[in-house]
RNA sequence: GGAGAGGUGGCUGAGUGGCUUAAAGCGACGGUUUGCUAAACCGUUGUACGGGCUAAUACCUGUACCGGGGGUUCGAAUCCCCCCCUCUCCGCCA
């Protein structure tokens, strides 16, 4: 959510940076709304304070009469009724007031979750991915993806989804009969596999990176989705368990990341500044409706409505130099992890029309993907770098929505934080590049070195 | 799931319709005193949203907030209704 006071001083800034990200809201409504409520207030709250004014004297009134002599109660009771008239007639104006008062926050407020963090000046306007800027890649030492998969390993690739059926570590018939479509089933070394990646990627931000483990929920309420910036706009793309059918006080959302639950943690709280920053990783379950989708990355392990994530986020202070500080110390961690696994990836900055409502900031790491991309002249696919992470720089836009503060030291203001997060692990969408780059030409896969000591040492599947 | 007790400021805790529109204590901050520390004494005290005046996030002023939302009333922490949460006991259970 953006600063108010910022938009009244400077509106065109934010309709540029709506049309830039490609996103429709109207500004001009959200002024003249704020205007008429504005004006609303005030006269509401000049009548209240008059009310409150006369119910003073009333209740000073009212502790006469109860001592008063009988004599003198006739008097006091017609000046109480006097009193009485002007609060009475107070009632009815304040009444249509306050409906119009609620009306104007509900429509203010309605339009005004939906204007989008403006991008950063240094962030490229484009329309959508393809307008995307590399920033840099980086090669593995064994695999080189300016050259095929034939020439790097000696034998044609094959897909993580062979490799899969091929080694029995997942399938997708029985996870369809049971849930549908784009639901899978992970098995024997599939599943161990998995989860080798995602303790190496939790404990790597744990053990070595210093950051604080939570386990946190990931049914929630509405307002946590509002609050970390997933509702409105992306309603569709969450499941909601509907608790109010049968007669609880609140619906639920599966969360698709663990971004909602880490940050949603410290909402409406004013934090110690001295223990900023904030540093949090979580390995959920994430869940994602993937409306929209229909038809797109149909095969595989890539888009699917349930996998396991390690996430890291950062609260730090409003400090535009230690955002951008730990939003590049969040991509190294990435790079790092993806280092030691020795796969190719390489780095992108997002354009306007790819961030996003809530990002001023955003840089997509994508991994090697032998499977993926057109297909050559032999008909075998190129391979293609398939996006893995994803780190965000939000300024202070969630942590407004959120309504987490810290106390300003020198001034003792309350200032709202600055929120960071970023992908650590997703899997099984990692797991594609793993069985790909990993797989041999006797159809065994090789487990990365960095997993071994998460398989109990074994060395290979298959 | 059943029964009961609760939810008041940073913390503890009083307050069952106005004469207290949240007492008192603790904490924190500022000051006085002091060779220094401690103590004592005096003072201050939250958040949000408006309005006024502005160079100003300074100052003046208003409104709201006693778990959340609605209602009764001239007036609600207090009475009524719905919801959320916590605790205790019982039941069930990974």
């Amino acid at each position: 959510m953006i600063d108010l006071k910022q938009l009244r001083d400077d509106p065109d800034r934010f309709r540029k940076a709506a049309a830039d990200k490609g996103i429709a809201v109207d500004i001009d409504d959200v002024l003249r709304f704020d205007a008429a409520l504005r004006e609303a207030q005030t006269e509401l709250q000049s009548l209240v304070s008059e009310k409150n004014r006369i119910g003073k004297e009333i209740g000073a009134l009212a502790g006469r009469l109860k001592k008063a002599p009988d004599s003198e109660k006739p008097a006091l009771q017609q000046e109480m009724q006097r009193l009485q008239a002007r609060p009475t007639e107070i009632k009815s104006r304040e009444a249509e007031l306050n409906a119009v008062v609620t009306d104007l926050e509900a429509k203010r407020l309605d339009l005004w979750l939906r204007i989008p963090q403006p991008a950063d000046h240094d962030v490229p306007v484009g329309r959508d991915a393809d307008d995307n800027i590399e920033i840099r890649r980086w090669n593995s030492p064994w695999f080189d993806t300016s050259r095929t998969f034939a020439d790097n390993k000696g034998f044609a690739a094959r897909s993580h989804v062979e490799i899969g059926k091929a080694l029995n570590l997942f399938e997708f018939e029985r996870g369809v009969k049971m849930a549908g479509s784009r639901s899978y089933v992970l098995i024997g070394d599939g599943m161990r596999l998995h989860n080798a990646v995602l303790r190496c990627a939790f404990d790597m931000m744990t053990s070595e990176l210093g950051f604080t483990a939570l386990s946190v929920p990931v049914l929630v309420r509405e307002q946590v989705m509002i609050g970390t910036g997933f509702f409105p706009a992306g309603r569709e793309q969450a499941y909601e368990v509907r608790e109010t059918d049968r007669g609880g006080g609140y619906d639920l959302y599966l969360t698709g990341t663990g971004e909602v639950g880490l940050m949603g943690y410290h909402q409406d709280e004013i934090l110690d500044a001295a223990r900023l920053p904030l540093r949090y990783t979580t390995v959920s379950t994430c869940f994602r409706r993937e409306a929209g989708a229909a038809g797109k990355d149909t095969t595989g392990l890539y888009r699917i409505h349930q996998f396991d994530k390690v996430e890291q986020v950062v609260i730090c202070k409003a400090d535009e130099a230690e955002s951008r500080q730990w939003h590049q110390r969040m991509i190294g961690f990435v790079e790092t992890l993806l280092q030691r696994l020795e796969m190719p990836y390489r780095l992108l900055q997002c354009c306007t029309g790819d961030l996003g409502p809530k990002n001023a900031d955003m840089v997509d790491i994508e991994t090697w993907m032998p499977s993926r991309g057109e297909v050559d002249e032999r008909g075998l696919p190129r391979g293609a770098y398939g996006e893995t992470h994803s780190a965000s720089r939000l300024y202070d836009y969630q942590c407004r929505r959120l309504n987490i503060r810290y106390r300003d030291p020198d001034s003792g203001k309350p200032v709202v934080c600055h929120s960071l997060n970023n992908t650590v692990a997703a899997s099984p969408r990692l797991l594609i590049p793993i069985l790909e780059l990993y797989q041999n030409g006797d159809g065994s896969v090789t487990i990365p070195r960095v997993l071994r000591p998460y398989m109990n040492g074994q060395e290979r599947i298959g």
